[in-house]
RNA sequence: GCUGCUGUAGCUCAGAGGUAGAGCACUCCCUUGGUAAGGGAGAGGUCGAGAGUUCAAUUCUCUCCAGCAGCACCA
């Protein structure tokens, strides 16, 4: 038999029998790494303990100290024990496939009844048995035949698809859980003696399509989430709690921002606290656009399908418009209108109007437009994905030449009011063209270069999604990652040279003939109500000072304190301040709770020792202590805060 | 849109085939209290909408609407 050099962490190297597999390299080190070998990397490839070695390799064995490894297989594995639980408690169900996903892993299977929140529990109790019995893993690799065969005859339907799916040359891998088989890439453990039977938990059940197509049946998918240990465990489940607790929904009606009813689905009443938000964010955008050399425009909501046509988007997307139909006198046909999904159409008519030159570009044009798209009933989610909304959007015209130096400018414009907005935590991704595309390679070579020259040029690393542009055009998308670690994908650049050539766009150049110019679609919140709804689960609630819509209420401890409570109030709105004085007949104690469950940044109290000195004692959220200040010195700190950052 | 679940007072929720209840919020009264709920009284509901079964439906059935969790979608 032929011999293999394998080299270890360490650096040593060994000969070993060619076909060995890691569960016997680890024997041949130590009786104790053989029982707590969980899995091996074998030349960089995460490798089963029982896959053979053929060629001499670099090899480490992971225990459970290597979390990554020892996550990807706890996880792995529950999702296999899960399915045997199910198949053992009903036989009937068909399995297909359960990947390891975010904290967990899910399966999907083929049932007719529907789980219930009771058959989880009694799924995990049986997951715990299969744990405890401590049965070993094997794994073999089957002919195609054989395994088509093999579930053909066990009725699993999916499975046999599965198998047919598999790419020629690929091995057919069969592993065994127990008495229990599934076909499975692995690697997995030893035994599931190996998986904590207490840092499970399964925790939830949804519909879900067979392989995501939604023109495929519809399979009963369970969630578990799985970790090391209990403690692991715990943690997750104080940062779902957590995050339950930010959940804009609930803060925007304890804070009294917007509400949503039946009448109006996806659609926000804003309330004044709320548009306070709205329209401060609004203002400092107009004002950072206008530093940064935008011109803003507004165009119609309702405009005729033939500009749809036009644009293309009728075709594409009519599902997804509302319709306005006008039936107007002495009409044959009802004019048939739509409300705008989106402004670049409407953009490009201002455009249009009158000749431009080479010398107008790059022109940066900016709508903070509101659309209307008719979302799919179960997209809908609060205020973050809604049927009518406000976009920060514009559109740069301008020559192929500008797209690098104009993405650059982009860049640096959205990182300042990420910056500003305390958000410094953010990546970009670069889609490049996908399959199914229009434009002539070189086109794209250009726009994929420009867009990742600018990055580079901006001082910004990029993450390349291959084949995720659009069909007319590569794009940059702006991921920006919240306090809890969260992430939202929020700024966008695309260059598009389709719509100028679909509505005729152009501009005399240099040379006195027509040009096509290009078009750049960029955002930076993306959406208004979106952006709002990040900021408040981010902030959980408690907003920074500027963008709080009650900043301070000020406080009565004694009602003779009443007077002095208004001209501290005076004071601070002269100053810029949104103040309120809050004189009811309560004791401080209710009126510091019910303000700071309000999230108000600042509490005044003042009773008759403030009276008397011309002071104020401050209360900040989130903190126990108070502070005597004096009426000047709060007034001029607040002053400060009060402004939007940019007018500091 | 698909699967499952949910819809009772402003909010959070309980309830049962015989037309409803709690806590908080609200109004009034007492209380002027020093930093996260002082006390008392009162008012408040076509039980999401429509149809069916029934002597009787908010409760059971069906349809629709909306919401929630996923999936699919997101120009």
């Amino acid at each position: 038999m032929s011999q293999i050099s394998l080299t270890f962490p360490d650096g040593n190297a060994r000969d070993y029998d060619k076909g060995i597999t890691p569960a016997e390299v680890a024997e041949s080190i130590s009786k104790s790494l053989s029982k707590k070998a969980i899995s091996a990397t074998v030349n960089g490839a995460h490798w089963d303990l029982q896959w053979p070695i053929e060629d001499d390799a670099t090899v480490a064995i992971h225990t459970m100290q290597d979390d990554e490894q020892a996550l990807e297989l706890i996880r792995h594995d529950l999702a296999h024990v899960m399915a045997r639980a199910v198949q053992e408690i009903w036989p009937d169900v068909k399995v297909t496939i359960g990947p390891v996903r975010d904290n967990g892993w899910f399966y999907d299977f083929d049932r007719a009844e529907p789980f219930t929140p009771e058959d989880l529990g009694a799924i995990e109790a049986k997951m715990k048995d299969i744990i405890n019995a401590r049965d070993a893993v094997k794994t073999e690799v089957w002919g195609r035949d054989e395994a088509i065969e093999y579930y053909e005859s066990r009725g699993e339907s999916f499975k046999v698809e599965l198998v047919n799916r598999i790419p020629e040359g690929e091995n057919i891998r069969m592993y065994w859980h127990g008495d229990w088989q599934d076909l499975c890439r692995g690697p997995h453990l030893q035994h599931t003696g190996q998986l904590p039977a207490d840092a499970f938990k399964l925790t939830h059940v949804a519909g879900a399509y067979w392989l995501g197509d939604s023109d495929r049946p519809m399979l009963q998918r369970i969630y578990g989430v799985a970790f090391k240990n209990r403690k692991d465990l715990k943690a997750w489940e104080t940062m779902m709690e957590e995050a339950a607790k930010r959940d804009h929904r609930k803060l925007g009606r304890e804070m009294d921002l917007f509400h949503m009813q039946e009448e109006a689905p996806g659609q926000i009443f804003w309330h004044p606290n709320g548009w306070k938000i709205y329209t401060t964010l609004q203002d400092y955008m107009r004002r950072q656009q206008e530093r940064d050399g935008y011109v803003e425009v507004n165009t119609p909501q309702v405009v005729n399908r033939k500009l749809w046509e036009a644009s293309g988007h009728w075709d594409n997307y009519q599902e997804n418009m509302f319709i306005v139909e006008v039936d107007e006198d002495h009409a044959r046909e009802k004019t048939v209108n739509a409300l705008k999904p989106m402004n670049c159409p409407c953009h490009v008519q201002v455009f249009n109007q009158g000749l431009k030159s080479y010398r107008d570009l790059p022109l940066r044009m900016a709508e903070f437009g509101s659309c209307n798209r008719y979302e799919p009933s179960g997209a809908l989610h609060g205020i973050m994905r809604v049927r009518g909304f406000t976009q920060d959007d514009a559109h740069i015209f301008c020559e192929e030449s500008h797209i690098e130096s104009e993405t650059k400018k982009f860049i640096e414009f959205l990182a300042a009011i990420y910056a500003d907005l305390g958000f410094h935590d953010w990546s970009i991704k670069l889609s490049t063209r996908p399959e199914k595309r229009i434009g002539t390679e070189e086109s794209w070579d250009h726009a994929e270069e420009s867009l990742g020259n600018a990055c580079k040029a901006a001082g910004y690393d990029y993450e390349i999604q291959e084949g995720e542009g659009a069909f007319y055009g590569p794009k940059l998308e702006f991921v920006l990652t919240d306090a809890i670690g969260r992430e939202w994908q929020c700024g966008t650049l695309q260059v598009d040279p389709n719509l100028p050539e679909r509505l005729d766009a152009n501009f005399v150049g240099q040379d006195g003939a027509k040009h096509r110019p290009v078009m750049l679609h960029r955002a930076v919140l993306g959406s208004f109500e979106r952006f709002i709804g990040i900021l408040i689960e981010s902030h959980a609630g408690k907003l920074p000072f500027w963008l709080a819509p009650r900043q301070v209420v000020v406080t009565t401890i004694i009602s003779e304190a009443d007077g002095y409570a208004d001209e501290v109030v005076a004071a601070l709105k002269a100053a810029g301040v949104r103040a309120e004085a809050d004189t009811r007949n309560e004791k401080i104690n209710y009126k510091v709770r019910e303000h700071s469950l309000a999230k108000v940044p600042v509490i005044l109290a003042v009773g008759a020792r403030e009276v008397e000195e011309k002071t104020v004692s401050v209360r900040r959220l989130g903190e126990k202590q108070t502070a005597v200040m004096s009426l000047d010195d709060i007034v001029a700190e607040l002053k400060d805060a009060a402004l939007a950052p940019d007018l500091k």
